[in-house]
DNA sequence: ATGGCCTGCAACGCAGGA
């Protein structure tokens, strides 16, 4: 089984790329995050027509949030429960025996801004309701943009100002995650140095490879053993016209 | 040298991203 994550930043601008990539990687799952889109605009009858069910949370010019599936997903959460927010960032659903959870971390925008408090009481809720749903389904995968670049070796020093993605405090947040019982799936195996899923678009950052680790796939304890492969795909932030993330998959040796 | 680019909105520049 083949779980990936990708920040597509306008689903509008990159379904073509969407659906070249289902096409050549044919994961079972894919988390997009920053569709961009409200949901009665949303290109449902495309990614069926590329044998993909789709479940999906959107607004207009911000945020967003979908997952496709080979099997059929049975809506679980859309939004943390329990946290009132009005910004469409987290799906979780099951899908053939795994729960998956899909969120658009907050970014921050400054450590002086409203907005870091917002990030820091996100990763907080989602915490929270983390705990009680993996005592629910021990079978669970966190896949998304964190916004969280969660060490050192996960931040180009020269990737410029990201202040709210390196924090102590939101690496702290990563770390109580992590203290959940999850695990970060692309350090289970060897991985080449200054490897990122971010570049800026401007300073010609991804031909210098200037960048960021920080899309990720958290794997519950029960799902690690199972685990036989995590890496990025920087393929796609090769192409014209690409979101500034590139796509980061998982294989997991457990069916379908 | 603190900008540089991209997207959406709706306007003829802005906010937001990371």
């Amino acid at each position: 089984m083949k779980i990936a994550t990708w920040n597509v930043n306008s689903l509008k601008v990159r379904l073509p790329q969407v659906l070249d990539w289902l096409a050549v990687q044919a994961p079972d799952v894919l988390c997009l995050q920053e569709t961009k889109m409200e949901d009665k605009v949303f290109p449902r009858e495309a990614i069926e027509a590329a044998g993909y069910q789709v479940l999906f949370s959107g607004q207009k010019t911000y945020n967003g949030v979908a997952i496709l599936s080979r099997e059929p997903a049975i809506l679980v959460a859309d939004g943390i429960p329990g946290f009132g927010d009005e910004q469409k960032r987290l799906l979780a659903a099951d899908v053939a025996g795994l729960r998956v959870v899909c969120g658009y971390f907050p970014n921050g925008q400054s450590l002086d801004s409203d907005k870091y408090p917002y990030k820091l009481a996100w990763l907080a809720a989602l915490a929270s309701w983390l705990k009680t749903a993996l005592l629910e389904q021990p079978r669970l995968a966190l896949l998304g943009d964190f916004n969280i670049a969660p060490e050192d070796r996960d931040a180009d020093p020269a990737a410029g100002d990201c202040a709210t993605l390196v924090s102590e405090e939101v690496r702290a947040a990563f770390r109580g995650l992590l203290d959940l019982g999850l695990v970060d799936s692309f350090r289970l195996f060897e991985q080449p140095a200054k490897t990122w899923s971010w570049w800026d678009y401007r300073m010609m950052a991804f031909r210098r490879n200037m960048g960021l680790r920080i899309d990720h796939i958290l794997l519950s304890r029960e799902l690690v053993p199972a685990c036989t492969a995590c890496a990025v795909d920087k393929a796609p932030r090769k192409l014209e016209r690409p979101s500034d993330h590139a796509p980061v998959v998982a294989e997991l040796d457990i069916g379908p």
